[in-house]
DNA sequence: CCAGTATTTCAATAATGGTTGAAATTCTAC
DNA sequence: GTAGAATTTCAACCATTATTGAAATACTGG
């Protein structure tokens, strides 16, 4: 993969410098960085989500709280709370009668972060 | 809006400790941050966008090169860089036959953040 | 003005993600 | 084991996002 390809001359000196196209892929994260990137970004892309990983953060809570803390149906925060356990953002714990949803270090680190 | 909800014991003591759901509720960040953190998110949720974002960290770039670099269309990187643009990660600027794209400071700031 | 190159826009389609309400699951307390 | 509460799962539907190829735009050099 050359760049055997017109390109600006403002650009291409700067590109030269940096090893060219070959140069710059190079030094970008590799595709499992990025893939595990963008699925925290995608969790973090629906504001319920991002909500309820901020409250848990704060303090864990079982889904009734959520619900109430939403005005969410239960199927509803269900949906979003698997979207952030699949994407390893929180887990649950049964006690009783109840699931009580914690962050993981992951999602403490990323509420921090973007906090 | 109040607790008047069964909870488990071990949350009620600790949930009251913090003000109760509303206590929470006010120590979250608010509505026009979350939609920030949301677009961002959006803008991250696909692994071109971010590759894309990242090698414009390190070296500005024609739509042509883009297309090089990650073997897409033309018309498919244009869509992407509109999202990109839209959130305000990256901007344009024309020289002569080119577009050329820079991240904003933004896009600097979530690049080096995220790397 | 013409031809050519770089890029975007558009409309149609395909794919993914979110919402809904009802039914299923899992636990508890009697 | 039955009844009841908390939560998830499911299928159907709606909404948003991504892909495609063709046509439009905007600039350059002659």
């Amino acid at each position: 993969m050359m760049e055997e390809i017109e390109i600006p001359d403002s650009i291409r000196c700067e590109l030269e410098e940096k090893g060219g196209l070959n140069g710059i892929t190079e030094s970008l994260p590799d595709d499992q960085t990025i893939k595990d990137i963008v699925l925290v970004a995608r969790a973090l892309s629906d504001p319920v989500r991002v909500k309820v990983l901020f409250a848990l953060s704060v303090q864990p809570m079982c889904v009734c709280l959520l619900v109430v803390m939403t005005g969410y149906a239960y199927s509803k925060m269900s949906y979003h709370l698997s979207v952030l356990k699949e994407d390893n953002l929180v887990y649950a714990r049964q006690e009783g009668n109840y699931l009580i949803y914690y962050p993981t270090d992951l999602g403490r680190r990323v509420a921090l972060w973007i906090g």
